[in-house]
DNA sequence: CTCCATCCATACAGTTGTGTATGGATGGAG
DNA sequence: CTCCATCCATACACAACTGTATGGATGGAG
């Protein structure tokens, strides 16, 4: 049925997430993805109408990806076992997805995704059912030991917040190490 | 001795910031800037000695007009209040700063080049110079009123985060506005 | 062995941008 | 009025990419 297809669909998609998380958006070009598969664009056109039907099956796969894979990784018993797993997972490299993708390349497209959805109405609809899917996580997560609403909803805001900002903050911390600032934090957040 | 000069360096940069900060750097080109100049790409030429020019001057621009005019426009004799002041700076539009940017332009200039530090070193150098500024100012706004160390790098990482983290999220927070949220935030942040 | 689905190479036309070269405009200083 | 600094228009050479068209190649199904 399905021939050794020595290019298929799913090639093509990886390699411009790749792209994606090394140049942003504008850095998903057809010509130079073809020669990173080593082939030309020929098969490309085969499999998808234009350059923009790339983009949205590479954000399809990114939002199937991302809104479930990770949490299903850090999942347990103890809620709070699990946000040190999920802050951990922030600086890992280990482990690979179902799609070809490791865990690191999975965040930068994160963050490359971020800033795509500043310009692109669409793109900004996924990351919202994205970030909302996260955002219900987190609650159950604070909320398995915060009693009040909005003191959840405070928590979850800054978790969230704390692990963007771990990635597009610069700056230094004095004496400390920014691995040792986050373990305040956490710890100070499921306290 | 300084004749009219319908389009001198700063229209360049500037209108180089604003097409930053509506599409990142790849959207910084110099045709659509002559056009939306309404000139040529000739005079261009003139002023800088190529496209990399304009954005390493785009960038002096931005870090000497970040660092310290944000700061200016908080700083008071309450620390808790310059704290309000600057996340209620993160909504606002009004007011112009001494190159003519909107505040709003400055801050969304701000998050296009926190994604472009990811991708070049040079870029990351000066977020870094920036970021440290920033942080240092607010160490000693949390310092004001925190007596622990530890405490008080917590804080400014949370705050700082949250800044970031409030304009590249895109989760709902049920019932509440994000406004709200930030407000309960904030209100933890200053206990 | 043949056929067909799948994929690739190549060539072409068109677009958009870069950087260079060159010949002006234009307006204030002298 | 003249000159010069400043700025702009135009034209050219070149590069990179997009999308289309067309003719294969290749290998498993039948």
């Amino acid at each position: 049925m399905a021939p050794p297809t020595r290019t298929p669909r799913t090639r093509w998609i990886e390699e411009g997430l790749r792209a994606l998380a090394a140049g942003g958006p504008d850095a998903v070009r057809i010509e130079p993805l073809a020669q990173a598969l080593g082939v030309t664009r020929g098969g490309f056109y085969w499999h998808f109408d234009d350059r923009r039907a790339l983009l949205e099956e590479m954000l399809d796969t990114w939002e199937r990806a991302s809104i479930d894979e990770v949490i299903e990784r850090v999942e347990g018993e103890d809620p709070r076992a699990s946000l040190r797993r999920l802050f951990a997972l922030a600086s890992s490299s280990e482990g690979l997805l179902t799609i070809d993708l490791a865990v690191r390349d999975l965040l930068t497209i994160d963050l490359a995704v971020r800033d795509w959805s500043r310009r692109e109405q669409t793109v900004a609809e996924r990351l919202r059912r994205v970030d909302n899917r996260r955002m219900d996580y987190l609650r159950s997560l604070f909320g398995a030991f915060c009693p009040d609403e909005d003191d959840v909803e405070v928590r979850c805001m800054l978790a969230l917040s704390l692990w963007i900002g771990n990635h597009f903050i610069a700056a230094d911390h004095g004496p400390r190490s920014r691995a040792e600032v986050l373990k305040l934090v956490l710890r100070r957040l499921e306290a």
